[in-house]
DNA sequence: CGTAAGCTTGACAATACTCAATCTCTGTGG
DNA sequence: CCACAGAGATTGAGTATTGTCAAGCTTACG
């Protein structure tokens, strides 16, 4: 599993059990639009994923989905050191995923095992960073234009592309339609194609069906007006 | 502290020693605009507070505030069992405030002291439902219209005022501006007066300077499409 | 090829923002 | 007790942003 390892071994300094503990851990496939129910399969539990897009999910009684997050190759959940309030929250599969079972690493983690110290701080550096784009969200949300709003989304997904090295060459693959994208940030699908168009013609970035180049990290920052230090 | 001893209360069935650990604790007063630096004091610390209302704010570089949270008496910050990342974010007092520092029932927090195991879990408590309510405001900002969402703000509010008994007879003391809870919304001052005009004629609830009149709960969670079990 | 999903565009309507003026409180000093 | 000042609330008019509807286009894939 090399991203999940890559990305926990960033987190903290590993040791050869923790990576072991990881490499044993099995691994199962969820086709695109499998939802994992927050109130049962993410409690007692936790989860890495290993390749795949999925969204946290809130729903509500009435049946609507607001998407809160986005949860990349890398990330997990179910792994925090206290209850994050997040993990009661359902997660839905945008792509087909590889995920692994990773409550053996839940189960450390309430132990505090102390063999497995590092795991642990990586695991809740996991749960910290899930917890920080959620916060980053709101800024999004309530403090941007849709341009702005659009830039900063991409921009934060670059940078956590790149910290897993997912990006190449200011390039990284999205396999989620714009319709998502939209829904995440509240907007319109046509307006958020409108948005994308500018951010396109103004050198910014590009994102057609399946892929996001970066033309210009900088003026894309700036113009999210993203904060770097809120990022990790 | 009637309330903060109130709020924990309703959250874990206290001790009669954690009620005197938490009567020693000290108060202090807090002026309007008062800015609890996130990345010094609320770091290594822990706050509760007794009266007032502050807000979570996340600073950027250029100096922008982006509210991300209310805190209302009885909430408090830094008593969570692990790190969360709200807490790295400041906190500005909106009013006049008296908090007092509870670094004490953190550093209880810290040693898991057996003896204060309720105490200690009502403090968790706390914290968990800082993180949910950020994430229903991102279920706010990203899926509801401004009417919707201020009805839904407010609707949180009067749930969240309620349950520390300072609702009575529908109505709470609001010692906040519009603007700043525009600034939270998302919306400008003059939009959400206007919504405010038409939530009032609408019957649903009616906020003059300094208080808020609940008309019709019932209508206003429906209109909000607000998600009881989201709350608590 | 044919189909379906998703992207793109145009035209129009609704929502929300800005600017600027006025009004209403609340507290303060005379 | 009253006049005044200042903060905040309210309104109008005009503009900008964003949403909706509907159609056409592109692409991936069988």
């Amino acid at each position: 599993m090399p991203v999940t390892a890559k990305r926990l071994a960033s987190l903290a300094s590993l040791t050869t059990d923790d990576l072991k503990v990881i490499a044993g851990l099995k691994g199962r496939t969820l086709k695109p639009g499998t939802l994992l129910d927050g109130s049962s399969e993410t409690a007692e539990s936790a989860t890495l994923i290993l390749s795949g897009w999925c969204a946290r999910v809130a729903l509500t009684h009435d049946g609507t989905r607001q998407i809160t997050g986005i949860l990349l190759p890398g990330d997990g959940f179910g792994l925090g050191g206290a209850p994050w309030a997040g993990d009661r929250l359902s997660v839905l599969s945008l792509t087909p995923c590889v995920i692994v079972d990773a409550t053996s690493i839940r189960n450390l983690i309430r132990l505090r095992s102390p063999a497995h110290s590092k795991l642990i701080e990586a695991c809740h550096q996991l749960a910290w960073l899930e917890q920080t784009y959620a916060l980053n969200h709101i800024v999004r949300l309530a403090g941007r234009t849709a341009y702005e709003r659009v830039a900063h989304f991409i921009a934060e997904l670059y940078i956590r592309m790149r910290d897993v090295g997912l990006v190449s060459d200011g390039t990284f693959a999205t396999p989620i339609p714009q319709q998502v994208v939209a829904d995440a940030l509240g907007l319109s699908g046509v307006h958020l194609n409108r948005v994308a168009r500018k951010l396109r013609s103004d050198g910014l970035v590009d994102f057609p069906r399946g892929v996001v180049y970066v033309r210009d990290l900088d003026m894309l920052l700036k113009v999210a007006r993203f904060d770097g230090a809120a990022a990790s």
